[in-house]
DNA sequence: GGCGGATGCGGGTATATACACCTATTCATG
DNA sequence: CATGAATAGGTGTATATACCCGCATCCGCC
């Protein structure tokens, strides 16, 4: 009975076997599908602080700062001071930009494939869902 | 436009979100809601190997043995050997079972007041998906 | 009975994630 | 302007997660 089944063991599952699916994908490109989001999360974003970031991804603050170091440490990302002498605002470097572009075709093979089985009406609804539970 | 989202992205996030919101749930009993679903795996599949209690759940073999040794340093689980002198079996302690007991109605207290949110048609909609992408 | 493949696990290493706490800076307000 | 609240980050610690590799054991087959 569905009423016995935890939710939020299901969306766990659900997301380590999806992410398990787009890693594969990007496999050979050096970045696994969390950097992946982070980076055209900051593309998308333009220079965020980490904490705007952290927002925008729901992650903790500490978290992202933390991720954002590793990417950092491979070149895609730089962080450079803003106005405020306490923030930082997250830059995508050249070689960042690059990773993406060449990562976005395996991503988009990865995520097709996923629609493939799912169709794009549940696929639709799916995003709603999850859209609706953050 | 949807069809630029990340699919898994959406996941992510959504997992990381509900995972808080039943964290907060148990909190004061001294589990996480990764910990409380393993428990509770343990106790429906009564005495698993490590492997088969991983392919249950979705994970890789080395992460739930780490996750195992946490809750047995707490004595809410204990491994003991199989038939086999290579398998070790997963065994509920008397302690995990009281444990699991009572944060059952803390944890039900976050699935009801998520799934008030969400209907439980949209609910049932949910995990039918979910299903669907493991 | 021995040998090669299969199976079950543990450990090394790395990233992802969160919370609690600390520091530095900024801001609001008296 | 001084002081306390609010804000931005970093660090310490702990768990979650995965992949790779190595070791022990088992099993099928000759």
């Amino acid at each position: 009975m569905l009423t016995s089944e935890c939710i939020c063991t299901h969306l766990r599952r659900a997301a380590r076997g999806v992410s398990r699916h787009y890693d594969e994908a990007l496999e050979g490109f050096g970045i696994n599908v969390a950097q992946f989001s982070l980076l055209r999360h900051v593309r998308r974003l333009d220079q965020p602080s980490i904490s705007s970031l952290a927002e925008a991804m729901g992650l903790d603050r500490s978290t992202l700062g933390r991720n954002v170091k590793v990417l950092e440490a491979e070149g895609l990302l730089a962080l450079a001071e803003g106005n405020d002498l306490r923030n930082r605002l997250v830059i995508l470097t050249e070689q960042g930009k690059a990773r993406v572009l060449a990562a976005e075709p395996a991503w988009e093979a990865a995520q097709r494939s996923l629609v493939d089985n799912l169709g794009e009406a549940q696929r639709d609804e799916l995003v709603r869902l999850l859209e609706q539970l953050a």
